[in-house]
DNA sequence: TTCCAGCCCGAATTATATGCGGATCATGAA
DNA sequence: TTCATGATCCGCATATAATTCGGGCTGGAA
């Protein structure tokens, strides 16, 4: 579990995963060698899976972002893995998941403008046999929470 | 625009945020010097928006995520705006995207079990005047791509 | 009480980040 | 072609930071 410690370290991470552990080590009131201990063990113990630079897609060139809700028949292990390995591959693919309700994949995706995603839609959806039915939502704005505060024994919902 | 080493940089630090500046120079045949004058421009371009640890949900007491798909009557500015604020405020909330099509919102909720997430529709959503219809879909995998590609000058697509 | 595990700290040692002067190179004007 | 200009790069020197390690403190078990 994690102490409220821990719980400020992981905070002050996914608010800047670039600060130098001498600077959190002062946010958090630990010295910084006993904070560069907690930090590894928070990544042994798989709290902390990873640091990454959240980059500006218009950028990269992917300025338009949709979700793809994907139905696909047969739902069996068979189609979906391959189906599932598939669509990461996809340069365009940003995220995959997994749902229930009557659609079985939410797909997001970052293409270069509208051409681009009838593209992607016509030759990487709907050519494929497993893919019964397709929705797409253009997405006008997209803003993620990178902090998430932890429920339960150091939150007081 | 970026050049190749730029995309280069982009993309290591997509995967390891952490990477110190000497070792990223490394990985992109660059003096250290250079490379943080690299960085420092990508990040004063905007291309480089801030830097992030990726958290296990489930450490944090949220094991469970939910895309919940949000229709607003009336759309407008007046009711909209209020209602994003509203919904980032949440603490369920991981990410919130204003999309096109018969949803208006899609909001991605990490809560910790299914009570939770019931007690989150009812009392969060539900109950304000201006959410029309409501749809969940629970996600049983969810896969972020933390790498994506430049499209255009140095993507081959 | 004694031992031990779990945490924490500070000092010393490495390693890294950063500022700067100057070299190199492509470009475009004369 | 020749020269000025701006952009980019590098290496070196110095300031900072990361990391290791020995050891202290505390609470619980025996």
């Amino acid at each position: 579990m994690l102490d409220s410690v821990d719980a400020a370290i992981v905070r002050e991470l996914q608010n800047d995963a670039r600060i130098s552990n001498k600077d959190l080590a002062s946010k958090v009131n630990l010295a910084p060698s006993t904070c560069l201990e907690r930090v590894r063990s928070l990544k042994a113990r798989g709290v902390l899976r990873g640091f990454h630079a959240d980059v500006d897609l218009g950028s990269l060139g992917r300025p338009l972002l949709a979700f793809i809700a994907v139905r696909i028949r047969p739902h069996t292990r068979e189609v979906v893995d391959p189906f599932i390995a598939y669509t990461l591959k996809l340069p365009e693919t940003v995220a995959l998941s997994h749902v229930a309700g009557p659609d079985d994949f939410l797909v997001q995706v970052a293409v270069r403008d509208a051409a681009h995603l009838q593209r992607l839609l016509l030759d990487g959806f709907t050519s494929r046999r497993e893919v019964a039915h397709l929705q797409t939502h253009l997405i006008f704005s997209h803003v993620h929470k990178w902090a998430t505060e932890p429920y339960g024994p150091y939150g007081l919902e």
